[in-house]
DNA sequence: TATCACGGACGGACCAGTCCGTCCATTTAA
DNA sequence: TTAAATGGACGGACTGGTCCGTCCGTGATA
């Protein structure tokens, strides 16, 4: 994924501009859509630069995906800051998950790209980076279950199964466009919410799904 | 979607081949990487033949897509047939769902491609047999908030969400190999049932999440 | 002048879709 | 019943175009 540099002297803003050029062209274009001349062209560098500052076109998408997958993190831990409570702080993480996916959609278009074109394989490094949100997500949970507001689930897989419900209503929401995809995220996760709920929590605070028993 | 057909006489058999091979092919390969020439020489016919049952590769591609949401279709309700109460329906077709697409991986491969490349664009076709699917989902919840087995959600929204928990799990599950597949699924529909579910039919039958509790 | 980052022309591989000659099944004529 | 004629389904060679990765000439810098 890095840059293989060898021995020449690089330019951290021109590989930004070629990284960030890609991101847009590959989310444009898709993979094999995008041609590796476009991105030199809209960086501003020749296509022999590219190839200076990465060592192919694959590497170069796996570096602009570990891209995306940092700043997706800052986003959803950033927008957790300064919330209190399990519930609350998973709710706030949902809405900003679908936030940053929504507001620019290149990056739901490459996160698919990588899942359609490889498999969700891919180097080391970001089968790391995914290991390190899931158990900070699963911190967050375990942090909930001794505060007595959630039932005592398994952590790992109710933070999976978190991450698929979110990733599933962003990714078929917006392809789909039956509905706008954050108002289906913040549904899906407060149904998803009602089940990991403990009983106590539930009623001292009802979920916005009980008053629709009202009706 | 449909062949064009125009006034040759057609060999179903030999459409059907092609779309075989297709579906395969474009599994594998995907759509840009699936040379035509490929799904000819698999189906045992020329490159012309194929051409001549599809106008192009897009359409061909089409025709597999469809394909195969009638097949997931047919598996999904025959799933369900025989099954008493809107909870273990929605589980049985849960269960469904991921089996189908864990059986044959190809299965997935080609609908992360419709997303991925198409933007799950397409022919109306398609729009219009997803509508009537997520209509007799939606269908099944009403008819477990009659008999208030389910809390008074609304059917289409839930259809939606617990839509995007299934492919969510499915495609993220499968490619991320953190957790089989079945039981990821299983685990998160667990969670979204104890979350749609009504209180009365809570007490009856508590799900395996609260039995986590006597941990 | 020597060094080196850089750009872009180029080679070669690859592929969608076309088009024409072949071959087979069916029909007509003897 | 056999032989010839006809039409159209079929295969695959071919064309026009695209795109990856390399390599070499150029211009800036020290």
């Amino acid at each position: 994924m890095a840059s293989q540099n060898g021995s020449c002297s690089e330019d951290p803003g021109k590989r930004q501009a070629i990284l960030e050029q890609a991101i847009r062209t590959f989310a444009e274009l898709g993979f094999r859509g995008a041609d590796v001349q476009i991105i030199a062209d809209r960086a501003g560098v020749g296509k022999g630069t590219v190839y200076r500052y990465f060592k192919s076109k694959g590497d170069l998408f796996w570096a602009t995906t570990y891209e995306v997958m940092l700043r997706l993190d800052r986003h959803v831990f950033q927008a957790m800051e300064g919330v209190e409570g399990a519930c609350a702080k998973l709710r706030a993480s949902a809405v900003a998950y679908s936030h940053f996916f929504v507001d620019d959609p290149r990056y739901l278009a490459l996160f698919l790209q990588d899942i359609a074109e490889f498999r969700g394989s891919g180097p080391e490094s970001h089968r790391e980076h995914r290991e390190k949100m899931i158990h900070k997500m699963g911190e967050l949970l375990q942090q909930g279950i001794e505060a007595g507001e959630l039932r005592p689930v398994d952590t790992r897989q109710t933070t999976l199964a978190l991450g698929s419900l979110l990733f599933g209503a962003t990714a078929l929401g917006s392809h789909l466009k039956l509905m706008p995809v954050a108002r289906m995220t913040e549904y899906a996760v407060d149904i998803f919410l009602r089940g990991i709920r403990s009983d106590v929590s539930l009623e001292a605070e009802p979920s916005c799904l009980m008053e629709s028993r009202k009706q």
